[in-house]
DNA sequence: ACCTATTGATAAGG
DNA sequence: TCCTTATCAATAGGT
């Protein structure tokens, strides 16, 4: 049908390809449509032109993924199956490595450690050894440097209290005024109890109720 | 086309439905084929009839899953999602607890400290402390154990050796017999280089080049 | 299933 | 992509 019959091949020229494409994609639509309306059918119809570009067509009384199911049970064929497999795979390779995680904190927190040859057990001492060490070494170097940030806050502090004393003895222009109480009058906004961070200590020292650092729900899961 | 327009309709007359079905089946299967090979497509056609008979057609350079995927993947919609949505939610559970595991092994293991507060650094150090010592406990209580299995076999096998070599002075049967080669002769099958496992020591020291104790690939995983 | 008059689809060209 | 039109293809209705 057309200004000449055509040979059902593959059409060479790349734009009357797109063409034809174009065509005759509606005019298949146009017969699915025809298909469901005149015999009551469902029809789906999928198309990729060859530049990859998607087209369809589905029935308007149902889904393409109705359709598909329905097509699944009669063509007996599980297609989900083998999405299902890669899943499960999936599944069970993070079970496998949650597990080893999982066992090497057990014996990092002193658990378990029967299961561990002697050889294992040795090199584990010599690990942690080491890593307490850098645990230590990172806890000295914060407690310097929040030390020596809260020196310089101090000293900033003294300088603006001494100088505002300096500014009344000074000026003496209200005799009524309570030295005493300047802690409140003055914006002491950034000081305050976080500067002092290592008063808490004592607090801190209940290392057995549970509370720890906050890793102990890891421990349980 | 034919003799006569018909209107795009439902048909009622049964049988004329049925006959229609079929004849303008196999023409929408003849257009798709040809749509394939001639535009270089792939097309996937499925039709239920009225009464429920499946018939479809799959472009032969692909399978209607294939089709089916790529059809998702653009249509952008997982239609295989409400399937899953158990196991997805199970994997994202897990992949969210493997993170926090990993998390806190590289704690542990003296990397990434910089995300941790001060008391967070203490507590991990206390925990780390407390752990070490269950280690190196369990790894005294192994040597002493060792060592006592050790000399206890090592008693055993002197006495089955003087009780031998009494025996052969009794008897004084073979007077070419060496005793410097009793010990292959012996049947020391439990014991050999596996009793002495401390002799390994040494080579054990070189913690740096990343054997140690066989976690190591955790830590990079 | 087959036949065939008739309508529908579309190839080529603009 | 849309229009036109000559031509071929699909098919409705009948057998």
């Amino acid at each position: 049908m057309g200004r000449g019959k055509i040979e059902i091949k593959r059409i060479e020229n790349s734009t009357n390809r797109q063409v034809t494409y174009s065509k005759r994609r509606t005019g298949i639509v146009k017969k699915a449509r025809e298909l469901t309306v005149l015999c009551d059918a469902e029809v789906s119809l999928i198309m990729f032109s060859s530049t990859g570009k998607l087209s369809e067509y589905v029935s308007p009384s149902t889904t393409t993924k109705k359709l598909f199911d329905q097509y699944q049970q009669i063509a007996g064929i599980d297609l989900w199956n083998s999405h299902y497999e890669k899943m499960q795979e999936n599944l069970n390779k993070l079970k496998d490595i949650n597990m080893r995680l999982r066992r090497e904190i057990r014996y990092r927190i002193g658990d378990g450690l029967d299961d561990l040859s002697f050889e294992e057990l040795r090199g584990l001492e010599q690990d942690m050894d080491g890593s307490l060490k850098v645990v230590r070494e990172r806890k000295y170097h914060m407690i310097t440097t929040q030390t020596e940030t809260y020196r310089k806050k101090l000293k900033n502090l003294q300088e603006t209290h001494t100088s505002l004393i300096r500014e009344f003895e000074d000026r003496n222009e209200d005799p009524y005024y309570d030295v005493s109480n300047y802690d409140s009058s003055l914006g002491v906004e950034n000081g305050g109890s976080h500067m002092f961070p290592f008063r808490l200590q004592p607090n801190q020292l209940n290392v057995q109720d549970g509370a720890r650092y906050g890793f102990d729900n890891l421990r349980l899961a």
